[in-house]
DNA sequence: CACTAATTCACCCTATTTCGCTATTGTTTC
DNA sequence: GAAACAATAGCGAAATAGGGTGAATTAGTG
């Protein structure tokens, strides 16, 4: 049997998830409330195993109030559920704990899916979530693959990874056995290539495009 | 009419996926292949819209597959599939570009589901991917907040944002209002406490230890 | 009040960096 | 075989950075 409490300020919207979960075998609904300002001791008075929280509520919003949770009831799983498909939303929610994200034109079926899903384990999305937690994932975390490498030979890239390393021109002009000149002429062509004037500002960019 | 090539070691299997796809209604397989070493010139010659993609395979594996096919054919969507249940893939897929990740445990009747959800835009997983997906996302974007700043005062720390700026001694001088010789000053005694000696060095650990 | 930390500034000296120009040797490309 | 590029190297200058030492001011704390 899965336990799950509601969050939802839409009073018809509540009361239609509350009478599904109580029609649904192998689900019960431990309550349904329209705020969070309750929230914690409400959770203790009626334990849960899974919250069901639309993100966009007077007072205490959705995001806040997973944090809230996962603060005081880390076991408990978190399904935001949205009528807004944005990234910002869909971040913070991550972010705050949430293990699952899916929109409010699901079907009930869908709903209960989705719950019975994350009781199992899981992170049940709608499929146009999924593929954008995908694309944040990959931009927020390898910006470089959009970024060309400011066409770098070999040797300059290999030269800037020292500079990033904090070497001097002397010891990398030793770390790749060339003359400490043939270094600064590689640097040269390396604060042309990436519009820069400075080691400091070389290895920012090197590191924050990613680079290296 | 989906059309879907197939990348898989596997003989039985990609025989099976084929046979999967051709009696299926709504899509057509384009080719099924046991490698990716002439992918490029392959899927030049039988387009499709959909790459079913196998990670563990000889020479070129799924991720560089992966990664050539979104630098060759940007429209072309990859469905990773894999035994393995491992956060380096999913991320690793994730990056190279992939749209979705299932695991072989999948049923026939997944394998179409994920294909048609993928053409449809979405991204489909296995639950549990998905979960880890979420973990990976939060702990990747969420560094840990504890991370000490190395006791930095206010003004070292204004210091060293404007020295990761690529800011001269002079520029941060004028900037902060204050005499060339207190930025020196700040800046040695913030070298002292990173335990660093030059500027890159000290950029390089301001970005990666995430003080700035 | 005495003590400490943070911030400020100065002077001196040396090392390093930055940038100008030039040039040779291979390799690859057309 | 000319053109383009990568990698190498040199010279010289002006600017910047790095480190030593010392010290005044302010703010907060027991």
């Amino acid at each position: 049997m899965i336990q799950v409490a509601i969050f939802e300020d839409n009073k018809h919207l509540r009361e239609t998830f509350k009478l599904l979960l109580e029609t649904a075998e192998g689900y019960t609904c431990t309550g349904a409330y329209p705020d969070c300002r309750d929230l914690v001791p409400q959770l203790e008075a009626s334990p849960c195993d899974i919250v069901l929280m639309d993100i966009e509520m007077p007072g205490i919003n959705g995001i806040k109030a997973t944090r809230l949770i996962k603060e005081n009831f880390p076991e408990v799983l978190v399904l935001i559920q949205t009528v807004f498909f944005e990234d910002a939303y869909i971040f913070d929610a991550i972010c705050a704990g949430a293990s699952g994200y899916i929109l409010k034109s699901t079907t009930p079926a869908g709903y209960l899916e989705a719950i019975a899903n994350a009781n199992a384990g899981g992170s049940p999305m709608t499929p146009g979530i999924a593929r954008r937690v995908f694309e944040l994932f990959k931009n927020k975390l390898q910006p470089q693959l959009t970024n060309d490498t400011y066409n770098l030979t070999n040797q300059e890239k290999k030269v800037l990874q020292q500079l990033v390393d904090g070497k001097s021109y002397k010891l990398i002009a030793a770390e790749l056995f060339v003359a400490i000149d043939t270094i600064k002429t590689h640097i040269r062509n390396i604060y042309a290539k990436l519009h820069v004037h400075s080691g400091t500002e070389a290895v920012t960019k090197a590191i924050r495009d990613k680079i290296i």
